[in-house]
DNA sequence: AGGTATTAGTTGCTTTTGTAACTAACAAGC
DNA sequence: GCTTGTTAGTTACAAAAGCAACTAATACCT
């Protein structure tokens, strides 16, 4: 594994890809941002009830892999700004279940459509065998 | 452009690149936290003298992307860890060089030769063809 | 020379994140 | 039914990032 050719910081793994997603973040993230003033955990919190139901905290937490105290805050934005409604849960009152209202769905809607478009646009210009090849690479990285 | 099938927040490159990096960053991370306390920006600014020569706190920002209010502070820590020696320039007081003292140099060596394992671990399960093809998908989102 | 604009770098303040301690509700053992 | 242990979620405090204002040195223009 020794190598003579000086090691370069875009040849080290971690930084490219930190350096990669966060050019990659920025446009969509300004998006949700300016228009709805929305953090990036409120965003993700956002996508997961719009897209796979109504759920607790804690199993946002556990699908998302997000600590519950940026899960709880992000939860506390959201309620505030009526994009989610809060249900205590009748047989565990420790549980409340979390769904999105008739204004929170526009909003998933909006960002859902919005994020596809950035997607499609960032993998225009790649084949798609290639893209395919990518997301195995990160999925496998990501440890998903 | 329009498709049926539900967009999944796997689909989404942005997501899938920033817990890829996050994941590959976490371990070498916790090394050179652990070891020397030292933050990311901090990490970052060494290597860049280190593998790149004396240069001004400016020439880090540029070469590294990276604003001024970081690099200052990260200068500072740098500096007060005895990692880096400041010296202000002649021909114009505005500047300081920074440069590695002999310790930098070897916590320099160190994190290097980490990190180059770290990267060599992660790339061992793809081919080297793959591996060419993910740095050049990376460089070319992260705009490098 | 004197005023204005730039540039390097720092500092202060606000927002966000991370960590750990805490509260409240339930479960299980005795 | 009372103690002990868990689990869901919140809160408080500390570390870090982001942004804007500031200082000091130099350059430029007249």
């Amino acid at each position: 594994m020794q190598d003579d050719a000086p090691f370069d910081l875009r040849d080290f793994m971690p930084y490219l890809l930190n350096q990669a997603a966060d050019a990659s973040s920025r446009d969509f993230q300004s998006y949700y941002k300016g228009k709805y003033g929305m953090l990036r955990t409120e965003w993700r919190v956002l996508f997961h009830l719009g897209r796979y139901g109504a759920m607790t905290a804690r199993q946002v937490c556990d699908r998302a892999g997000i600590h519950k105290t940026k899960v709880s805050r992000a939860v506390a934005a959201l309620d505030s700004k009526r994009f989610i409604r809060r249900e205590e849960m009748a047989h565990d009152r420790r549980h409340e279940e979390l769904r999105l209202t008739a204004q929170g769905r526009s909003v998933f809607a909006d960002l859902t459509q919005e994020a596809q478009r950035f997607d499609a646009a960032m993998l225009a210009e790649f084949t798609e065998t290639e893209v395919k090849q990518i997301r195995a690479f990160l999925t496998r990285i990501a440890g998903l």
